[in-house]
DNA sequence: ATTAATGCAACAGATGAAGTTACGTAAAAC
DNA sequence: GTTTTACGTAACTTCATCTGTTGCATTAAT
């Protein structure tokens, strides 16, 4: 895996499930199937989780599901849920030499914060369902 | 510095010489002031440059200059002059389990890559002087 | 010739992400 | 109740990437 595998494996894993939501998946499967590693993926889907998208069971015939219908988890779910902040910088306390600096470090701030927001927004026009019909013909 | 560095450091060098397209820059007085160093700002401004946003000039009386009035310059040339990729992942060969993993991978692919366009459409609304008027007022 | 700048290569250090191991906890099956 | 199976989490190891740094060649003005 490279770049941006979180929010790849994640997508990955929600439309898999978006395919069958009642059945029970564990990590090893994911894992399998993802071709990572179970800690990696409970790691992952431990986000989504914690955002409610996702809802998990301990023991025997344990696992993870979905916690909503498939069309009501968006992309910007996902995002947020993973706290990916891809655009956003967060650098806000460098001592710069003059003021003038600073102010202009705050502003291309304030802009990349804007577009950031903007990028939610668009993310949150698409749920997981559409995956699946991305692209070339499925099913 | 912290994450986003590279397009943080250009838009704040690139608005910084928006407010006076003439003067002539040399690395060692940018990277002080964006409290860093010269040869880290000549790699990234090298990217613009490659891009055609910046003329650079060796020599006595050398440095940096725009290549092009600041309100020709939009945040999505910046950005795609630095190759970040932000959303996009570019795991292509990756062998995975069966066909229907292989599916799913390239539809998964194909979501973050429409997002990623969407992203450099929001970048492009934007040119570098409108970073001087961002949040607070200025001058 | 000297000075002052970029261009570039090579390397060190820091940072962060992915992978891995290990172990505790919880719930079903027997 | 014991066993099995799965999550939850911490700790550690790689591993990749990026920044910072040094050094030197090149170029142009003085």
């Amino acid at each position: 895996m490279k770049r941006n595998s979180r929010l790849s494996l994640a997508l990955h894993t929600l439309s898999h499930m978006a395919l069958d939501p009642t059945k029970m998946r564990t990590s090893a499967d994911i894992a399998k199937h993802a071709g990572t590693n179970p800690v990696v993926v409970r790691r992952v889907l431990g986000c989504l989780r914690k955002a409610g998208l996702l809802k998990s069971e301990k023991g025997h015939a344990g696992g993870w599901q979905l916690a909503h219908a498939p069309k009501a988890i968006t992309l910007a779910d996902v995002y947020l849920a993973l706290d990916e902040q891809l655009v956003a910088s967060e650098t806000t306390d460098e001592t710069l030499s003059c003021s003038l600096e600073h102010a202009l470090h705050e502003r291309v701030s304030n802009v990349l914060t804007e577009i950031e927001e903007k990028l939610v927004q668009k993310l949150a026009e698409t749920s997981i369902t559409e995956i699946l019909t991305f692209g070339t013909d499925f099913q």
